[in-house]
DNA sequence: CCTCAGTAGTGCC
DNA sequence: GGCACTACTGAGG
């Protein structure tokens, strides 16, 4: 029966929980309450023990809350994700766009194989809220699609990165001029 | 703006 | 087997 250790936190896109097992991290998870992170990171870790504390949990945390507030997620963290083969090898891909930038399911899709639907469903099973980048992936007219944790959020984080990012591209102007396609919904 | 087909895995009758 | 639902895309109206 492995455990897990976690801390949470407060930040400007609402509570975060982040667990860490011997080896790195396992998940960073956004919630509304620290309750419904409880659930969420149970529900996705059912046959694992969960230990509140710890030095590496916290200092997780802390660098997780640095990357979430300075938009900088480069944190020197190990992270070390469950999920498919395919599943990782989109994440993968994430972690290679530039911070400011993004790309698109189908670029995704190009470069690991599967379409456009399979990279967001896998981007959708990433676990590791921010550190790995899927909210970088946005749709190929420009929307942003979906967010796992709420469109918001995923809206706010790319905004952070453009802000630290070098003036790259037209895609500053093509995210925030278009009409975005999912309804604002409060961060509750 | 809208709908629809193609896409493929998953879940529920 | 049919139908619905995805973090999609491209064509057509």
């Amino acid at each position: 029966l492995q455990t897990l250790s976690f801390a949470m936190g407060t930040t400007s896109l609402g509570r975060v929980l982040v667990a860490t097992c011997e080896n790195g991290v396992r998940a960073v998870l956004f919630g509304s309450d620290e309750k419904s992170l409880l659930v969420d990171v149970q529900g996705r870790n059912p046959r694992t023990r969960l230990a509140r504390g710890g030095d590496m949990a916290e200092q997780a945390l802390a660098a997780v809350v640095r990357a979430i507030e300075t938009g900088d997620i480069d944190t020197g963290l190990v992270l070390v994700p469950r999920g498919t083969d395919y599943q990782r090898r989109v994440w993968k891909a994430s972690r290679e766009i530039p911070v400011g930038a993004t790309a698109t399911y189908k670029e995704i899709a190009a470069k690991v194989g599967g379409t456009a639907q399979e990279v967001g469903e896998a981007c959708a099973a990433n676990a590791v809220a921010v550190l790995i980048p899927c909210h970088r992936v946005v749709r190929s007219d420009g929307g942003l699609a979906g967010y796992r944790w709420g469109i918001h959020r995923k809206r706010a984080i790319i905004e952070r990165e453009q802000e630290i990012a070098p003036p790259a591209d037209s895609l500053f102007s093509r995210l925030t001029t278009k009409k975005q396609n999912a309804p604002e919904q409060p961060f509750h």
